[in-house]
RNA sequence: GUGGGCGUGGCCUAGCGGUUAAGGCGCCAGGUUGUGGCCCUGGAGAUCGAGGGUUCAAAUCCCUCCGUCCACCCCA
């Protein structure tokens, strides 16, 4: 029991750590963020789906990777009062993957396009741009494993931050394998770092045991040298996959993608195949990540399903508007009234209720003043609110059944029937 | 998980040991009888994050906890 309920007042609750609301003044910015992955899909021909905001955690479990932070550390477990073990959504693409095999949409025609836009939880320490909960858009093109695919979901992507207005990002991109040549790679690799493991950092030793691709893109000073001298990936592509990555980079510079190939990127779960790719601003700050993924083409088997390759990417919404923000891209702001109505006596308030009606029927956003309130007092509200026009009814108006209807940009005024001000607003 | 900054009315901030905690924004109300934006006046609103300690005296110093922000890590 805390201090303030044995003092016997109700406690005070604040939204938990990491999760945060969001007020109408933000709402333009997310308003605009959706919009536009919206219609930007729909140019595209991908289609909403929407799959539950928690799942049996074997879902993920089975798919993000046993070494991954975000099994290890960040995932939201629970049981339900059945004792069933299920987890909060850390990541999109599990679960869509996970309808995808349920509803067979395998025999649908092949890639089925998705798009979703839905909030995902991990638990992780807050700062700018990361959240507990934070809200992606996704997109995952499920069935064709060519890389003509492949610039298809990037060229989404980069579409989309350009319909954005985002400007100056670019694209990494590398690939890092596949099932065939992986493995191989991997143990290469274990074999170059074997000997110096006690030259490395903690972290290093670490990743060594459990995702051995991180090694590469470690940023301590001490472990740069081992990283620059390490055996390539790309020298140890089969020749599947090196040629998937040569159309790609055909077909990216056919689409004019500005792309930089960075040998270290590496993703954060294991399901990633071949192609990855992340989109950033050129000048890099912290968290400005702008959307990035992959190809998974063995994350189907993981959950039951049929051999089916896959790609797809997120975007965190929360670091869109981070860097809309930051470069100041203008976004359509909060709509303000067409119509404020201010009255004055009782018989007014009734009949400003009605015209509110006929004015929203006629398509126009109309708010009524406060009951008891001054005319003074409504206008600064009408005014505070951005209205546009403000009809005034006062016992005056209500004996010939008008409205002084004031036009609040250039101060005019003029008597209007009530029952017309619903037309009346003009264009 | 690691490191650092900060916690004063809804928001931003002043005060950094000593009488009733100050200002700005916002909110509310007035500035003649029914009229906004600017201006003026007034008002509401703070147990100075919480608990403990030092002191004659603490928002101000110390400790603990909590919260928050930033960075690392990781990632969207």
């Amino acid at each position: 029991m805390s201090e303030s309920e044995k003092a016997g007042k109700p406690q005070k609750f604040a939204a938990p750590r990491g999760i945060a609301d969001v007020l109408p003044d933000e709402w333009p910015y997310w308003q605009y963020v959706r919009d536009t992955a919206e219609r930007v899909c729909g140019l595209f021909g991908y289609h909403r789906i929407e799959t539950p905001t928690f799942e049996h955690a074997g879902v993920y479990l089975r798919t993000v990777g046993a070494g991954t932070d975000i099994v290890e550390k960040e995932m939201y477990l629970f049981e339900d009062r059945g004792g069933g073990r299920l987890a909060l959504r850390p990541e999109g693409t599990a679960g869509v993957i996970r309808a995808y095999i349920e509803h067979g949409m395998a025999s649908l025609s092949q890639p089925v396009r998705l798009a979703y836009v839905s909030p995902n939880f991990r638990y992780d320490r807050p700062q700018a741009g990361r959240y507990r909960q934070h809200t992606q858009f996704g997109v995952e093109a499920i069935g064709d494993g060519d890389p003509l695919v492949d610039a298809e979901v990037i060229d989404l992507l980069w579409t989309f931050l350009g319909e954005l207005g985002l400007r100056d990002f670019i694209l990494k991109l590398n690939t890092i394998g596949d099932q065939a040549c992986r493995p191989a790679y991997i143990a290469k690799l274990r074999e170059y770092y074997r000997p110096h493991l006690d030259a490395v950092c903690a972290d290093c030793r670490m990743r060594f045991e459990k995702n051995p691709l991180r090694l590469l893109d470690c940023k301590e000073e001490r472990c740069r040298p081992l990283i620059a001298g390490a055996p390539r990936q790309h020298d140890f592509l089969c020749d599947a996959c090196r040629d998937h990555f040569a159309r790609l980079r055909g077909y990216l510079a056919t689409l004019g993608v500005e792309y930089t190939i960075d040998e270290q990127l590496v993703r954060g779960l294991d399901y990633y195949t071949r192609t990855v790719f992340e989109c950033h601003p050129r000048v890099e700050g912290s968290q400005s990540s702008m959307g990035s993924g992959g190809r998974y083409d063995g994350l189907c088997e993981l959950l039951g399903g049929p051999p089916t390759p896959g790609i797809g990417f997120g975007a965190g919404i929360e670091r869109l508007i981070l860097n809309i923000k930051r470069q100041e891209v203008s976004v359509p702001g909060a709509t303000a009234p067409d119509l404020y109505i201010a009255h004055l006596t009782p018989e007014a308030a009734t009949a400003a209720l009605r015209i509110a009606r006929a004015v929203r029927a006629a398509g126009r956003q109309a708010m009524v003043g406060s009951a008891g309130k001054s005319l003074k007092a409504q206008m600064r509200h009408a005014n505070a609110r951005g209205a546009r026009y403000v009809a005034i009814i006062g016992a005056e108006e209500m004996a010939v059944g008008e409205a002084t209807l004031r036009n609040l940009a250039d101060h005019s005024e003029r008597r209007v029937r009530i029952d017309d001000l619903g037309t009346a607003l003009g264009g």
